[in-house]
DNA sequence: AAGGCGTGCGCAATCGATTGCACAAACGCT
DNA sequence: AGCGTTTGTGCAATCGATTGCGCACGCCTT
C-alpha cells in the first residue's frame, strides 16, 4: 500500500483530474480524451508503476473480474486439466481465478459457495454439482452467472459444458462386440453424478442396440470414482457373471479397481477379460496392460467453460447452452478378442 | 448488487449505526458492544442473509484475505496436491486462493506477478521460481510476503517450504547400492531448478559416500520433468554407460522415459537395470514393473507454506525459516538386486 | 450530592477508482 | 457576428465497510 501508487499521484503528476487519468488508461474511454494528455498519462502511469487497485475498481464498478470454481478434489486428474484450461481462458481476459476445494463428505462448515459469492465473483463454476443439487438455485436465486462443467444436473436451468457421456459408453461397446465379446459386464459410478448415471444409460443403450441383454447382475455400482471403490465392486461383478469376458468401467480409476480384482482371482487382462475405461488419464497408457480408454478433453472443456462464462457476464448470450463435447476411443492393450472357446 | 443486502441495509433493520452493525460482525471488536445489541445485529445480518462485501472490506482495511499461488502447470501432478494443501489450510481460516499458470516458455506477455500485486493478494506463493528469479526480487521490492515451494532459490533471501532433496537420492543411491549395484547413473533434471540441481548433488554425493565414483558420463541432463525429455537424456546414457546396472532419476516421469529406452534396446526392468524415481505420483505403483520411488508429500508442502505465509502476514515470523520434509522410500518392482556376473 | 471515570455507541472521514453531469472552449453554421 | 453544437475536461457523488475520535450516559467514589 505505501509503496504502490494511486490515480491521484498519476493525476498530480500529469496535472490533471484523476477522473481524467481513468479515462485515459480505459481503452473504451481513451478515444474520447485529447491525444497528448493520454500519452502523458500513461507515460507517468508507466513511470510510477501504477497498478489500478482492484479492490477499488471492483466496488465501484460492481465488476471484480473474478471467477470462482468449486471443485470436489483440486488434485484429482479429471478436474485439475479443467481448471488449467479454464485459467488459461480467463487470465488471457483479464480475469483471475478462484479455486475452491469441495470434497463430497467434508460438512462444509464455512459455506464455499457463499464464500465465493460474498467475494462477488462475476461468474461461478461448478464442477461438483450431484444431479439433484440446491447449490445450482442458490446461484439462480443469487443471480449470478453459473457454468456447470464435467457434471450436469438433471433440469437443464443453467449452461453446462460436458463430455458425451453416452456416446463414449457407445464406443466402449461397440468395440468390444467388435472384437467379438458378447458377456459385457459395467462397473458404475455413483449414480448420484450425471457421469455415474449418463455412462451407466449409455452402456445399456448401446448393449440394447448390439442385440445383448442387460440384467441387474451386469452392472455393479461402485461408492466413488476410485480405485479403492472400483476393487469391491468388481470382485461383485466377477463373482455375480464369472463367465464375463469384458469390463466396461465407468472411469480409468475404477478400471484399475478391476485389474486388481483380477489379479486377484488369477485371471488375466487382457486374454482372459477385456477391461476399458474411461477419461485416458496420464500414466493409464504405462499400467500394465496399457489401458484402452475413452478420452475426455478435459482442458478443452475447462476452455469451452471460460468462454461460455465470460460469454455470459458480457451478456451475448441468452439461452443456457448445453454443450457437449465428443470422446475419442483410444484402444491399447487392455482390450483383446474373447478367449477361444468362450 | 440488487439482491445482496449490506450493512447499511442491517443497521437500519436494528436501529442502529452501520459502525456498530460492523463492530457486532467482528468477533474482535464485538465485546466492546452491549450483549442485546450484538444479538439483535446478529439476527438481522443472518434474516438478511448479509455478506459483507469483500471488495469494499478490503478498500478500507488493505487486507483482501486473497492469497495467490504461481505455478508451471496447474494439472502437473506434483503441483495439484500442493495447491490442494493449500487451498485446505488457506480456506479454513477465510482466505481464498488465485491460481495462475505461467509454463515456463509462456511469453508471460500480461506479467502474472503484476497482476497478483495489482489485484492486492496479501501473500504469494511461488512455485515456479528457478535457481536465480527476478520474480522474487520484484515481491521483495513490493513488500508482498511471499513463500517458495517445492522449488528455492539461491540465496534464502524469503521463506521456503521444500523436500530435502539431497537426502531423498541419498535415500535411492543407498537402496541400490544396498541391492549390489554400484554401476549406478543419474537422469538429471534441468540444473536451473533448484530440485534438479539439488538431487544432482544428491546423488554425487551419496555416490562418494558409498565408496563409487561419478564421472561426466555417469550423469544425463534432461531438458525438462517430462517423459518426452527423459527418453533421449536415458538413450544418452545407456549408451555411454551400457554396464550400468541401475539408472536414478531425479523425478518419476523421467523415469518412465527410462522405462520406454530400456524398452527399445530390449532390455528388461528390473532384471537388467533397476529404475528408481522421485515423487511417487499417483499411479506409478500400477506401471510395469510397479516404480520403486522417493514419496514426497507434496500435500503436506502446501499445507505447511499456507501456514507460514498466513503466520508471516499475522507478523508472527520474522525471520525467514527453510522448511524442508522428509521424503520416503518407496520399494517396488523397479528396484532389484543386478544381474548375476554383472 | 457532585465530580471523575469508564463504557457503549454514533459520527464522519477514509480507502481508490468510476461515472453521470456540468461546464468551458472551439468549431461550424446562417 | 451570434447562436447552437460538439469536444475535452473537471467536479463530486458513489460503491460498502472500517475505524479514530468524541459524546453521552451511568456508575463509583469521597
Amino acid at each position: 500500500m505505501a509503496g504502490l501508487a494511486t490515480i491521484k499521484d498519476v493525476a498530480r503528476e500529469v496535472g490533471v483530474h484523476p477522473s481524467t487519468v481513468s479515462r485515459a488508461l480505459d481503452p473504451s474511454q481513451r478515444d474520447r480524451l485529447g491525444e497528448p494528455i493520454v500519452a502523458r498519462v500513461l507515460e507517468a502511469a508507466e513511470r510510477l508503476g501504477y497498478r489500478p487497485d482492484a479492490a477499488a475498481a471492483s466496488l465501484r464498478s460492481g465488476r471484480s473480474r473474478l471467477i470462482g470454481i468449486i471443485v470436489p478434489d483440486i488434485a484429482n486428474p479429471v478436474f485439475s486439466p479443467i481448471i488449467s484450461g479454464l485459467e488459461r481462458t480467463l487470465s488471457a481476459r483479464g480475469y483471475a481465478l478462484i479455486v475452491a476445494d469441495q470434497p463430497p463428505d467434508r460438512p462444509e462448515q464455512p459455506d464455499i459457495l457463499e464464500m465465493l459469492v460474498a467475494r462477488r465473483v462475476d461468474g461461478l463454476v461448478l464442477a461438483n454439482v450431484s444431479l439433484k443439487d440446491d447449490a445450482v438455485e442458490r446461484c439462480l436465486r443469487w443471480q449470478v452467472p453459473v457454468v456447470l462443467v464435467n457434471r450436469a444436473e438433471t433440469a437443464g436451468r443453467v449452461p453446462s459444458v460436458v463430455s458425451d457421456d453416452v456416446a463414449g459408453m457407445r464406443l466402449a461397446v461397440e468395440h468390444l462386440v467388435g472384437l467379438g465379446h458378447r458377456a459385457i459386464v459395467h462397473v458404475a459410478g455413483p449414480q448420484s453424478l450425471s457421469t455415474g448415471s449418463l455412462r451407466r444409460r449409455g452402456f445399456i443403450e448401446a448393449m440394447v442396440a448390439a442385440g445383448l441383454s442387460v440384467v441387474d447382475d451386469d452392472i455393479a455400482e461402485a461408492a466413488a470414482f476410485t480405485r479403492e471403490a472400483g476393487l469391491p465392486a468388481a470382485r461383485l461383478l466377477l463373482a455375480q457373471r464369472p463367465d464375463a469376458t469384458a469390463v466396461v468401467a465407468a472411469n480409468d480409476l475404477l478400471a484399475l479397481g478391476v485389474y486388481e480384482a483380477l489379479r486377484e482371482q488369477g485371471r488375466r487382462c487382457p486374454d482372459d477379460v477385456s477391461v476399458i475405461g474411461h477419461n485416458d488419464m496420464p500414466l493409464v497408457d504405462m499400467v500394465s496392460p496399457a489401458l484402452s480408454t475413452i478420452r475426455i478433453s478435459h482442458r478443452e472443456m475447462g476452455e469451452r467453460t471460460g468462454e461460455l462464462l465470460l460469454d455470459m457476464i458480457g451478456g451475448v448470450c441468452a439461452a443456457t447452452p448445453q454443450i457437449v463435447t465428443q470422446p475419442l476411443l483410444i484402444v491399447r492393450g487392455s482390450t483383446a478378442p474373447p478367449p477361444q472357446g468362450s
